[in-house]
RNA sequence: GCUCCCGUAGUGUAGUCCGGUCAAUCAUUCCAGCCUUUCGAGCUGGCCACCCGGGUUCAAAUCCCGGCGGGAGCACCA
């Protein structure tokens, strides 16, 4: 269109410009050399849906540029710690591939926040402030000082020492962090550096009871690690700027920071406090229960590491706001485990048919369609010719049905009768369906949705434990359990 | 209310900085057909997008202005 008219006027434009086309995350700005990263988790319970984004990021760009990455436990809030994810988190970011070279607990740091406010005291960039909360914030919110801002620094460190030694009662005394009251942005204006708490800590139990918070914590951490680059959701946006205010009172280099949108997921409980009630008092049965957007949870049902990876690199890390889509992640699993994952029938819901007029019967069905050399499941029915079938398959009136991979039959007026084997009947377009022999054991697929489907499965489905398979017209699922039932985890379809 | 950020198909993404090969990429979803003894896989085709309005320009997804819409933050949580 524009095209005709330039090549009229300036030709020479149209000249090649290779536009270079980069599939995957972008670069990082600003690197020289060797890249330092870190994931901060609160351990609070095991990863979910969600951190598998943060994790997988730091990972693919300190695996693409080399360097390090850290994790660090920011367990400075002592209320909301749940001690078994010291060792949960671990776990589930070895799973998902994610290499840590160190891992540093804030709570075994606390010596390293006080040298640094007590510096930021000396510097005048911080107070000890006596004020009740609310009054502090109202003063704040109207771009005025509290009477402790200004106050000597004697009297500063007299009031820090206090905090220490009992003499205060939690809100009753905390060091701010000085910035500019007269930020337009209200959520930048002084901040609290380190406040009294005295809840046991499950770490140090009552060692301290002054703790940072985040900010100077994170600032402190993220400086003394030497990070290079920082991901964090744009949540944090504000928290990067307080925090620059320490950067720059230190005279530190500043990471370069970069900020994600949300991610809002359908149709998964990821909220900690959610899922441990429901797993006091159910509906949950665990962590890993198949109703969760645990990474236990999805490694229960046999996601694949891998799947979840190539989502996030796919979706990049811009600000916008995101929906996370199963669909795109269910596809992703597909393609890598639909090739491992052999065939197996189940009957959900099983009705028992009996076959009128057949001969001795033996099904004989691919272990896996695209490799035929994985060889032939043989179901013999003897001379039962009895099998199950799902309910919903069950013609609703007179109808030819063709049991895959056994033969064809016919329902009339409520019998079943034999008409041979003809593979000629699907060119007339009759069903194919599934079946299991009488000779079949109990199996439940425990659902997404907190149900359990109950069928019979084919006896050969027995000896797939810990496998990924298919059950065919269903779904793929995890074989989780053989014995005393056969117990499979839901995939997808 | 205040501060900041962001708007490309159902979803995610490329292109936006440096306007022209953009009649807009790729993936996934959805629809149709083919193939297949699974509702899986494969193949082919199709639907669907530059938030709106002005402006600048020979030319705007891209630059400017104004709207509209969405999000985040305004915690002694992270």
């Amino acid at each position: 269109m524009q095209r005709r008219l330039l090549e009229e006027l300036a030709p020479e434009l149209l000249v090649k410009e290779v536009k270079t086309r980069e599939m995957g995350l972008p670069e990082l700005k600003n690197v020289m050399g060797e890249v330092r990263m870190r994931m901060a988790p609160n351990p609070s319970g095991p990863l979910h849906l969600g951190h598998s984004r943060m994790a997988i990021l730091n990972d693919e760009y300190v695996k693409r540029y080399g360097g390090l990455c850290y994790n660090r436990f920011e367990d400075t809030d002592p209320a909301r710690i749940d001690p078994t994810a010291y060792d949960t988190i671990p776990e589930d970011l070895e799973w998902l591939g994610v290499k840590i070279h160190k891992t540093i607990v804030q709570s075994e740091r606390f010596e390293t926040y006080y040298g640094i406010a007590m510096k930021l005291l000396e510097m005048g960039k911080a107070y000890v402030c006596t004020c009740k909360p609310d009054h502090w914030r109202d003063l704040k919110n109207s771009r005025r000082p509290c009477e402790h801002r200004e106050q000597p620094l004697s009297e500063q460190k007299a009031r820090w020492d206090k905090m220490f030694d009992g003499s205060f009662k939690p809100e009753e005394a905390s060091l701010i962090v000085k910035t500019d009251l007269e930020h337009p942005n209200p959520a930048i204006r002084d901040f609290v550096g380190l406040r009294i708490d005295d809840t046991p800590h499950p770490r140090t139990g009552t060692r301290y009871r002054v703790y940072p918070l985040m900010n100077l914590a994170v600032a402190v951490d993220d400086h003394l690690l030497d990070l290079t680059h920082v991901l964090r959701g744009k949540d944090h946006l504000n928290n990067t700027y307080r925090q620059e205010y320490i950067y720059n009172y230190l005279g530190w280099k500043k990471p370069e920071y970069i900020h994600y949108g949300r991610v809002s997921i359908e149709d998964a409980q990821l909220s900690k406090s959610k899922i441990a009630k429901g797993i006091k008092q159910g509906p949950y049965s665990g962590w890993d229960d198949p109703q969760l957007g645990t990474l236990r949870a999805l490694r229960r049902r046999g996601i694949r590491p891998e799947a979840l990876r190539r989502y996030w690199v796919e979706t990049g890390i811009k600000e916008v706001d995101i929906e996370f889509s199963w669909k795109t992640l269910y596809s992703f699993n597909r393609e890598l485990i639909d090739d491992g994952a052999d065939r197996y029938f189940f009957v959900a819901d099983p009705v028992e048919v009996r076959i009128e007029g057949a001969p001795e019967l033996v099904g004989r069905a691919p272990v896996h369609p695209e490799h035929p050399e994985r060889g032939l499941r043989e179901i013999m029915l003897g001379r039962d010719p009895t099998v199950y079938i799902s309910r919903e398959d069950l013609p609703e009136g007179n109808a030819r049905v063709r049991l895959k991979d056994l033969c064809n039959v016919e329902f009339v007026d409520g019998k079943v009768r034999y008409i041979g084997n003809s593979l000629d009947l699907l060119k007339e377009g009759v069903r194919i369906i599934h079946w299991v022999p009488k000779h079949s054991f109990d199996a439940v697929v425990l659902m997404t949705d907190g149900t359990v489907k109950k069928g019979k499965a084919e006896p050969l489905l027995a000896s797939a434990k810990g496998k990924m398979v298919q059950l065919e017209r269903f779904a793929f699922v995890r074989v989780e359990e053989v014995s005393p039932l056969i117990t499979c985890v839901f995939a997808h379809r």
